[in-house]
DNA sequence: TGTTTTATGTTACAGGATTCACAAACGGAT
DNA sequence: ATCCGTTTGTGAATCCTGTAACATAAAACA
């Protein structure tokens, strides 16, 4: 597999460059320079075409990207092409509006199981999903072909819920959880934390 | 002021500093050094003291760093020493969770106002807020010094909504909104975004 | 067809960020 | 008082990222 020797950074964009390309899709446009992507994006055209070259080569001389070949392409080095199923673990008020979010279905994620350790919780149903117990986690990981965890519950059982969605064989996790978790090499961490975000926007304002 | 000249990544870093400081103040940890630091958060002894030194020196030989000395400097560095406010755009079901998320207030950041352009939101009680209409922004915003704008209206709305908190005098912008919005030179920006982590992480699922 | 314009892919370079390595300093023990 | 183990702060060295520049090729146009 080609994730190797290509730099974190540059996958980190290859999203962007995907959702940019999308929306000038969705207006008509059929071919875009790395000129005007770079206007889009707010980044020089260098970059662009530095970062697209790691997978392969794209464009046309004197002419640009063909939209729609890009976007296949970048959509199948992403791995974008099949749906993705996840489990969500913590169904409190995050965990909820998490369910209830409308932005994952249409980019192919889908939360298929959540789970609780609350007693209260499991066996209720939220968004269409009946919320299970943690001792079920590595069941349903197994046989519903689950590859990744989200994780929404408070920051001190985050790490011990991380602990289990990787002993139930989950390979990538996305952490609500104001924590830095621990996980083995090989398990993709990503980590949504705004209260990070305004601490670090602050340094700026004052 | 010292913002200049210290790289933004460091910036970004020292709220984990301060977060990983909180927790083993907490434990009743007292001193620290860079070295345990760096095990919490994974990272290496040289860089948590390069950062560091950018702002001052901290810590001490043969001992390392007095966490409450620390903590203190590293609070005073990034202005987290007062409240900040801010104000949220959109109080749809992202909206309504994010005023309610209660991690925002033990860390010193308080939604004062909401807003929405939805004519049935007007008026309506979201959390404790009164739903205002657009018209009252700008007077919101500097009557109440509000220094932070939320967005989380739809992505096509994002761009517009920002463009009106610029003009009504927000200094820092956390967006929700799946898009990447162009603001001027001054205005600081942080996105949050779950589905562009969960493509880049897909990247190495697959 | 030949010339001009446009834009890629890639190599070379410059600038940043991270790690290394070590002198200086502190605390505790003898 | 001195020594020893420890740990900081910081230039120097290394590694990594981003930018610039250019040869090459496609398209447009005359």
């Amino acid at each position: 597999m080609q994730s190797f020797d290509v730099p974190e950074v540059v996958v980190l964009r290859l999203p962007l460059y995907v959702r940019a390309l999308t929306q000038l899709q969705m207006e008509g446009t059929e071919v875009v320079s790395s000129q005007q992507l770079g206007v889009h994006l707010q980044m020089t055209p260098a970059q662009i075409r530095k970062d697209l070259s790691y997978f392969g080569r794209f464009g046309k001389q004197g002419r640009g990207y063909n939209i729609e070949f890009l976007l296949k392409e970048l959509r199948d080095i992403l791995g974008l092409t099949k749906e993705w199923r996840a489990c969500l673990v913590g169904v409190g008020r995050l965990g909820r509006a998490i369910i209830n979010y409308t932005g994952f279905a249409p980019e192919g994620f889908r939360i298929v199981a959540a789970f609780d350790s609350n007693d209260d919780q499991i066996g209720t149903d939220v968004g269409g999903i009946e919320v299970l117990p943690m001792s079920d986690l590595a069941d349903v990981i197994s046989k519903q072909n689950v590859a990744i965890g989200i994780v929404a519950v408070p920051a001190v059982q985050a790490q011990p819920v991380i602990d289990i969605l990787v002993k139930g064989g989950v390979r990538g996790i996305l952490n609500y959880a104001p924590v830095a978790p621990q996980v083995p090499v090989g398990i993709v961490m990503r980590n949504i934390d705004p209260v990070l975000s305004l601490q670090s926007m602050t340094f700026y304002l004052k």
